[in-house]
DNA sequence: TCCAGATAGTTGACTAGGAAACAATATTCA
DNA sequence: TGAATATTGTTTCCTAGTCAACTATCTGGA
């Protein structure tokens, strides 16, 4: 053979994780575009209807983005009315994120796309082959320390 | 309850697997960033390593990137002179893009970093749990019709 | 007490992509 | 043959991030 043989795209399990996976994100983009949000601010708004209240630095490390990011992403949910920001009463320098009550009715219509989306990937797979998976990447995640929720 | 209760983020196999596969890839990026390669600019090379001379358009559509994302990866890559730009023959609109000389000599390298990260996040899977899971990936792919090699 | 450093959030410059308009060239078919 | 249409690649404008510098505020120790 004239050139060195390497290993194909298709031998690493990363590929078609990866294949999968950025189909699954596109797939609910879509759905979400239908109600004008982005996954980004979806994660934020399931993140802040448990809570009440959060702060943007908690929720830029939770997400694993930079509080630039979270700056400018609590802009555009604040300008679609969907969030509103406080101030802090006991330190000047911090905010708190919380739902309006508008951001907060629309949360369980996301959460449904989210529900149907995932149906429609891997709703089919047999109970046990689809725990097995689960267990799987929960294992390498816990394996290499992964916390952040998956965003991008 | 006083909201509606809903099902968390960690409920669906794609959050799973987007956090493991975002991370994934992540780790592979800073590996090629050694190299001052992208990921895309790696799947473009590797795309152009097995034959000769690969058409734009094609790439794109291989890809799944818009052909305007391709013309400025091309550029990237010209710049940084690991691939070339040819004119095509018989079709003045068409061109042709070719791993140069040192673009060829360097895919080997990247693909030993892809190796590399694949086996860090996977290598540890028992042999038949890695191939049951990257056959259920293989089964969603066709299931669902994914084509495009994964990118960003 | 007060100042040096730490922390919270914002901003501006930059990047990589998409969408759509565009120019150049090819093709089709009346 | 020649005009309408299709195709190829480029470009412009836009978006959503990062990074790093910045402002404002808080805190801990001499």
């Amino acid at each position: 053979m004239q050139y060195p043989s390497i290993s194909a795209l298709t031998s690493h399990l990363g590929y078609w994780m990866r294949m999968v996976s950025n189909q699954v994100s596109l797939a609910f983009a879509k759905k979400l575009e239908a109600k004008d949000v982005t996954v980004a601010e979806w994660v934020v708004m399931r993140e802040l209807y448990d809570v009440e209240a959060l702060a943007p630095s908690r929720l830029a490390e939770r997400m694993g983005m930079t509080r630039g990011a979270i700056s400018k992403l609590a802009d555009r949910l604040i300008v679609k009315a969907l969030i509103a920001r406080h101030a802090s009463p006991d330190d000047g320098r911090a905010q708190t994120l919380a739902l309006t009550p508008e951001g907060r009715r629309l949360v369980p219509e996301l959460a449904a796309l989210a529900d149907t989306n995932d149906a429609e990937y891997f709703g089919h797979l047999p109970p046990d082959e689809r725990r097995m998976i689960e267990d799987t990447l929960k294992a390498i995640a816990e394996r290499r320390d992964i916390r952040t929720i998956p965003v991008e």
